[in-house]
DNA sequence: TATAACATGTAACAAGTTACATGATTTC
DNA sequence: GAAATCATGTAACTTGTTACATGTTATA
């Protein structure tokens, strides 16, 4: 929910939007960083609207639908940089989703725990190569940062999977 | 969703057990591995057994209140072996939460995101003391090999940061 | 005798997703 | 004239959490 929050807080800090634009945003530029639905978007503009953290003003073109803008508030400008200062500095304490499959490995024979491994170690070499061409949003900003993370964990990922499917293959020792 | 739901059966597949147990053997046990609350519990068995996942006798001692015991049928064997092995060929392909933050960092000064960074990292040296001195489960089992892989994946994200933040304090080249 | 542990559950709420509904405008 | 895009929204549903309610038994 924070995260979410934070995202689209963060997006209003850098002008003010309305809804589709936001939603659009994300859609097309953020795939691979959120899977944010519309709905959930204009839900938290209104959440947002009513704890004080933006303001709303409607705007029309010609006989269009008309578009809530949406300005953040010094009050949400406050909460974006709490939020911000939140996730920057702490780290999850839980197993990341997906860790918990490795707890009943054992419940599968040897091979097809190896080739379901070997699928993952494909998937993570899938997505190195799409992020890996992620167009740059220019050099030391947060977005390259964020993806740059993202590729150093997905390595580190796919190396340890390698790793383990050998070990996995060698007799006990 | 489906990761609790795992769990669940997982626990069911070594043995029988009421609701109480589970949430139990969760809160001592794997704490470190899941944050699932105990009205969860109860409602993810209420559901599996809805779905023919898993069976119920009622079991009383004395005067007690009486134990929901909850014994996995065949459908339940089967729901847990697909849930294992797709959990273990997927990836996420979507940021993890926390990764939000990193995009908009551009928004702190330089020295304030430095130290929040080194919080981050403070707080990931101490879970990898914590997790390194987690009682082994009995080597080569699932258990240690989640806890091995949460470990490297703590390790990596460390790494990154100190090299990082080493990156930021330098003038930009 | 108080309180922790045992054992269950429900009701209210919060967050998100899916699917639907509406209607104008641009493009093919 | 059909289909995509623009722009908003709501209703129903799922998942999960918090907080409450109940009563027994062992322990300090």
């Amino acid at each position: 929910m924070d995260e979410r929050e934070l995202l689209v807080l963060g997006l209003l800090m850098t002008q003010s939007q309305h809804g589709y634009q936001i939603n659009e945003f994300i859609e097309k530029n953020l795939g691979r960083v959120s899977d944010m639905k519309k709905a959930t978007a204009y839900s938290i503009l209104k959440r947002l609207n009513q704890k004080g953290c933006v303001d709303v003003t409607v705007e029309q073109e010609g006989n269009r639908p008309p578009r809530q803008i949406y300005t953040i508030t010094p009050t949400g400008e406050e909460q974006f940089n709490q939020l911000l200062r939140a996730t920057l500095s702490s780290l999850e304490n839980v197993t990341p989703s997906g860790d918990i499959g490795f707890m009943f490995i054992d419940h599968l024979n040897k091979d097809e725990a190896i080739a379901l491994l070997e699928q993952k170690v494909k998937k993570a070499e899938q997505l190195l190569e799409t992020l890996s061409t992620v167009p740059n949003h220019g050099p030391g900003t947060g977005v390259d940062l964020s993806i740059k993370h993202r590729i150093a964990l997905i390595q580190c990922d796919r190396d340890w999977l390698l790793q383990t499917i050998q070990q996995m293959r060698q007799p006990v020792s």
